[in-house]
DNA sequence: CGCCAGTATGAACGCTCGTTCACTCAGACG
DNA sequence: CGTCTGAGTGAACGAGCGTTCATACTGGCG
């Protein structure tokens, strides 16, 4: 009856991706059903298996592949940021909140709707995840270490851990509040969250990065 | 054929907050069904509808008890913190840490699970969020006025609001990875905090809140 | 003591879930 | 030109969903 034929290559499964992230942004995984995914792609609900194995599949999809793309965008920041940890930290704190800010519903779903992952994909995530963690915190115990930043003087065992996870929080969820619409753009807010992070460690005002 | 009798007064109706705290967090609000609720607090599920008119009546009980409470905290925070704009915002940071790290589920579930309220409930919610977002940014910008802060040194517009929310976040995903056996205590994870919020806001390590 | 209010049961309700299946059809290929 | 393949349909599957209801029991009150 109506037309079969909508696109010819793999641009179907790519629909499907998109409408996941949408839909899974905006209520959730469980809270997403696969009609509301088919309509949203202008498909019936059968469709949707020849592309994707499962609804659980889909997600991982998701989750995997903003893991992927957000591994690129650290480990190409690092490459390019010198030995020098302040300027490490401020150049991941930036590109890392212009990676966020420019996929707000990639980055949401993968940080709320991975726990839906079944065992073994979940733990991938979990570990991914815990890289991340890593990364941020070994900057900050290296800058410690060559006394580029001051964390011990705030009395505090392991004061790394809590600095490196409220860098990581205030960059994840930048786009809980962001506006595209208003006064900040996306590459000044990147920049303004490269300078906080450098206060929470606790160095690297002292070379002029004050006014721009 | 069981016992019928359980508890004499509304500790039923407790029980089953309870659990649902625990489920929701666990698993989400959508990922959770009134069975399983039902099975943790060793009922059936008909006897749920005894205490709650619905499941979300259930999560707006939770959401709405855990804002009534964080209201307080802050409230009472604030009153017992002096006029000093860097008082303040540590005694804020630090209550706030201690309260998310002594109610980690509470808090996840008012974060997360908030968007499935029916519209007007979630208004409601999304309005309380706003003035607890709105009570850091004032602070903030009190400080800024009055010196004590510094922020329009970053030299990006309304640094205010992205200082105001890193702090927040920073506070309120403190539970997603303190943990209670590390070495740090929950209280100098909040003292550490009050500490950081200060550099953020760039002021108050001046009056020697260095060394502990 | 009789009764009522409160709280439980457990079986059912209609609905929607994720998924499957038999089938259709268009386009590519030998 | 016949055939095969990939992508679609629409109806159905069993399971499980949130919720309701007739019924039963019990402790406290008049």
């Amino acid at each position: 009856m109506a037309v079969n034929v909508r696109s010819p290559g793999p641009e179907t499964r790519e629909r499907i991706h998109d409408a996941g992230l949408t839909l899974f942004n905006e209520r959730g995984y469980t809270g997403t059903t696969v009609r509301e995914l088919a309509d949203a792609c202008d498909l019936t609900p059968g469709a949707i298996y020849n592309h994707y194995a499962s609804k659980e599949a889909l997600l991982f999809a998701i989750v995997d592949r903003v893991h992927d793309e957000a591994d690129a965008v650290l480990s190409e920041t690092l490459r390019g940021a010198g030995s020098d940890p302040a300027a490490q930290l401020e150049a991941l704190a930036a590109a890392f909140t212009a990676f966020h800010i420019a996929r707000p519903r990639e980055t949401r779903v993968a940080n709320r709707d991975y726990i839906y992952l079944p065992g073994g994909e979940r733990e991938s995530v979990v570990r991914r995840r815990r890289r991340v963690r890593a990364l941020f915190a070994d900057v900050l115990r290296d800058g410690e270490r060559r006394g580029t930043f001051s964390l011990r003087e705030l009395g505090s065992e392991d004061a790394v851990q809590a600095a490196s996870m409220a860098i990581l929080n205030m960059v994840v969820l930048v786009a809980e509040w962001f506006d595209p619409a208003g006064p900040r753009s996306a590459g000044d807010t990147a920049a303004l969250h490269g300078r906080l992070a450098l206060r929470i460690a606790g160095g690297g005002d002292r070379a002029g990065t004050a006014a721009v």
